[in-house]
DNA sequence: AGTTTGACGCTGCGGCATGG
DNA sequence: CCATGCCGCAGCGTCAAACT
């Protein structure tokens, strides 16, 4: 397997070559944009690793979204503020990891992307915890109860589910549901949100703050000015 | 059999309330 | 103040029943 890099600073090229090397991935390191693209065109890449470098993270974003399209998985290091992470969510990367929290985690993030593209046509189903997501059916049961979702609702349940803990942007919900970015108002995907959360812990408004549940509901956790997250 | 009509569900947006 | 949650509504598509 191997990760293309793009990590100008010198301190991040070698963190990310040393975890790479160490979980038996072979490193593709490149400083500049450019030698990048032009090694994605030839096939052998399996994902690429972008240092969270200020504002150009952006338009390095948009350049391989643009180039290498959905087909490899994009995962941005970085220091972990909320500014950074949003910006790389934002602009398309699948994935952010922190510096500080090592290279294990780096890994985990690059082996979970790398595995759901390879994956490659969708499975019919997806279980998370107690629930499966049905994509004949287009529905979700938690084993006594069904609950059939609409075409928008089953796409991004299927999105967070896929991605169950993560935090999934905006942006990448609405190319996800949508195939396509931007012109999807915020107002419409977060009244997805809200439907879909209403099927998914029905209950919900007259149990808010009741302890009674005998199984939880997936909850659907807002992440400010980011995007979503699923939990169960 | 083909066309029209009405009911229904889905999608997207506007507006208001709320909370950080 | 702004982002978000929630509710209501309009436009549109689908489908089945009624009609020609």
């Amino acid at each position: 397997m191997k990760v293309a890099t793009l990590c100008p600073s010198r301190s991040f090229e070698h963190f990310s070559a040393t975890a790479l090397r160490g979980a038996g991935y072979e490193p593709l390191p490149h400083v500049h944009l450019s030698p990048l693209i032009a090694a994605l065109r030839e096939p052998g890449a399996d994902a690429v690793l972008l240092e969270d470098h200020d504002t150009q993270v952006e338009g390095w974003l948009s350049a391989l979204r643009l180039h290498a399209g959905r087909a490899l998985p994009i995962v941005v290091l970085g220091l972990g503020d909320s500014v950074g992470i949003s910006r790389a969510l934002q602009r398309g990367a699948d994935d952010y990891a922190v510096l500080a929290d090592g290279a294990s985690p780096l890994i985990h993030r690059l082996r979970a992307r790398i595995q759901s593209r390879a994956d490659g046509v969708r499975a019919t189903s997806l279980r998370a915890g107690p629930y499966s997501l049905h994509a004949s059916t287009q529905s979700l049961s938690t084993g006594a109860r069904e609950v059939s979702l609409t075409a928008r609702e089953f796409a991004l349940a299927w999105t967070l589910f896929e991605n169950l803990g993560r935090v999934v942007s905006t942006h990448t919900l609405s190319t996800e549901i949508w195939g396509r970015t931007g012109d999807v108002g915020k107002r419409t995907l977060e009244q997805h949100v809200y439907k879909l959360r209403l099927k998914l812990d029905p209950d919900g408004r007259r149990a808010r703050g009741l302890q009674h549940e005998t199984m939880p509901a997936p909850r659907i956790q807002t992440v400010y000015g980011v995007g979503y997250r699923l939990e169960l």
